[in-house]
DNA sequence: CCATCTTTTGAGAGTTACTGTCATTTGATA
DNA sequence: TATCAAATGACAGTAACTCTCAAAAGATGG
């Protein structure tokens, strides 16, 4: 009934995700979904650019990208989502579980985000930045970040699951995945507010290197 | 024009707060304003219990609480807030200044959470349960959790600010407060899934000696 | 007690995000 | 070309808000 996401890259896949992603060979169905979603994507964030978040309906988006308002809802969710969903928490969590597994945890997480956002910065500068400024701006959108499945702390939940091998994370997990994540979340907030000139690979070492201190520095 | 929330307590106010704000004399219209929010507050719990958040509109609060819906939005900014707001946030930050300046900051937070909580347990066990428990459940109250203002990463931000006699918060201040902020939330909610059988204090202090060991365990 | 001012309230109209249904169109398949 | 499944659009409906304005009720000074 509604369109499919894009599957994860399985775990043989091409090193770079994005591109393994695109060059899946697609049925003309598919391609015209994923124009269709794209065509969505592009005509809201050039509306929302002209007009604001709030201001910009989701009648007006469906009408620039010429679908009807329907559709425009089996595409996304919710209007948050055009923000606020991407398709990178399954590749994150690979490279998470690519890891040594006694590897410490702290570790793990701090070298495969380094590697999925170097990846993403190469093609998706911009629209990340613009995505971040967005979310940090938009108290709907804010909140949003935390909302079931797709946020960093539920991603860093499932990782540590799977890693120990078990069906349910324990307590000591829970706080883990949520002190991590919400920590990660700033960081990358923080990049964008700064227009993403600071280097965002040495805003996350300081970030797990306050992590891992156990904040003795406060 | 809008409802005033009831104030801080001044710093010189009786040990317990909630007492304090409740023995502050009132002026009649203020005792109205104060009645028509328990009011509120109280019809929406209990229609919310009975046929659950979702299914329970505003009108119907509203009209159980013999108000109009105009009159409810100017006492809950949104439908949301009737779980998510309370009055304890000045308090909290109250409690975190109180501490030593020279108290690492993880000392400072579990002692002040641990003695809140122990407060509110005593006065309003119930409905905190019933609180968590709702924001465990219903998505949009979860995410609502982390929105701007009222959210316990929020609270230790303004905490770590004034305590470091700053106006701007630096970077390290907002990764640690989303840490800790995270972790406490986190705590919360697992206690009341577990139905509140399990010792709060314990929780908390397993928390923040994971915190402090900079994730050692995992 | 009365007159006046201010705050609070209710009524009503309007906007928008979202849901559900159903008939039509369009790509896949044999 | 005929048939089936997926995608779409039109439409009606719901509920959370927002705004505006006039009426009601408490506060205040005489």
């Amino acid at each position: 009934m509604s369109p499919e996401q894009p599957t994860a890259a399985p775990p043989n896949a091409p090193a770079n995700p994005v591109q393994a992603m695109l060059e899946a060979p697609l049925s003309l169905r598919e391609r015209k979904k994923l124009k269709t979603r794209q065509t969505i994507r592009r005509e809201a964030y050039r509306l929302i650019a002209e007009q604001g978040y709030e201001n910009t309906t989701v009648e007006q988006i469906a009408a620039a990208a010429e679908v009807s308002p329907s559709t425009f809802f089996r595409y996304f969710a919710t209007k948050d989502d055009l923000v606020l969903t991407d398709e990178y928490d399954p590749v994150m969590i690979t490279a998470l579980l690519a890891r040594p597994a006694d590897e410490p945890f702290l570790t793990s997480c701090r070298e495969a985000l380094i590697g999925l956002i170097r990846e993403l910065l190469q093609h998706e500068r911009e629209e990340l930045l613009t995505r971040m400024r967005l979310v940090t701006e938009v108290p709907s959108l804010r909140a949003g970040l935390h909302r079931g499945g797709n946020s960093p702390q539920e991603l860093f939940l499932v990782a540590l699951t799977r890693r120990a091998g078990v069906e349910e994370p324990t307590f000591d997990m829970r706080i883990t995945a949520a002190a991590i994540g919400a920590a990660t979340t700033e960081t990358v907030l923080q990049w964008a507010a700064a227009e993403g000139e600071q280097d965002i690979a040495t805003l996350v070492d300081h970030t797990f290197a306050v992590l891992e201190s156990g904040f003795a520095g406060v």
